[in-house]
DNA sequence: CACTACATGTAAGCTGTTACATGATTGG
DNA sequence: CCAATCATGTAACAGCTTACATGTAGTG
């Protein structure tokens, strides 16, 4: 259920096609929620459909803008309000850097110098995405976010950077 | 996939029974990778014909402890190694934390206070978790990966903190 | 004119959730 | 002896991935 909160939210915040939406989460929620296109563009029209968006405007090649209709901005207020927040994490990264404990040092030095450049990489991404931001009028929303990702980030860079000082130094933990 | 490498460096660490893994998932993995003992016992039924782990014995109530097998050791060993890492994360309450920002203030302190709560209760049970690893003896594996949320969380409930603080303060971003 | 980015969709198969179902052991 | 916890499973359904499929508009 929550992409389609997530749609209704977008949506609410202002009128995207499912192209748009797509990129946004591939840019800016990837590490919050992950959505491709093949799912994107079904729940929109199932959205439609219920009457929870609906179609604000025509553009090039096809594209349609969706915007949340007053029913839709209800039923998302009402999902955030009134119900309880639940602890379903599905993120990968994380469960490597846990099993990555596991081998030993050699390779988990392998694995954790590439999850660093990675993160590294994702980084970058986000402080290029923030200056974009903050010369555009962006949704704050979208600040706020992209502020936590540069708060959390470095906190995990800095607990990889003690992993491989550790793994460097042939610690325990040897699977093999 | 990500599942069947969680179930391969858990009972790779130590010989398990599904129920405890179960348990595993819920007290510790649960901000890494979320899963249920519906998903768990069918996985261990399928990687056990796989011949990547086996049952290495049998307790009370009809219990079976599993382990990896080495074949199931270098299929996990090959995954953290040669794969590149992807970023698709799903995580509810980050969600919610960007749609939180989309809704008029007084409900946004709603929704923040409540997250921020959890997010606390998350924290303390973290600690007690971190208090009984240090009392046993456990793979450090799991000492890492509490380490890591140890670090993180606080970020996050300062963050937290400071959107309560703004929201008081009583700013933009109305949704109705 | 070719290439890239824009733009939308479908279908098969796999993964994950919710609900149902059953039974054993321990502690109060 | 009753409730809670331990312990394992299945089935229907919902959600997600991968691959296929098609076409448009702008840029060099």
């Amino acid at each position: 259920m929550s992409l389609r909160y997530a749609l209704l939210g977008l949506t609410a915040a202002f009128p995207s096609t499912g192209y748009e939406l797509a990129r946004i989460f591939d840019r800016s929620l990837d590490y919050a929620w992950h959505a491709s296109h093949s799912q994107i563009y079904p729940e929109l029209k199932r959205l439609s459909d219920e009457g929870l968006v609906e179609v604000v405007g025509e553009g090039a090649r096809n594209s349609k803008s969706f915007a949340a209709t007053a029913a839709g901005r209800q039923v998302l207020r009402e999902w955030l309000v009134e119900t309880e927040p639940v602890r379903k994490v599905r993120d990968e990264s994380s469960l490597r850097l846990f099993l990555t404990s596991l081998l030993e040092p050699a390779d988990r030095l392998t694995v954790l110098r590439r999850e660093l450049a990675h993160l590294e990489a994702h980084m970058e991404e986000l402080d290029r995405l923030a200056k974009e931001t903050a010369s555009r009028a962006t949704p704050s929303a979208f600040a706020s976010m992209i502020d936590l990702g540069q708060r959390v980030m470095p906190v995990t860079r800095g607990w990889l950077l003690d992993a491989i000082a550790q793994a460097e130094s042939g610690l325990p933990d040897a699977l093999t």
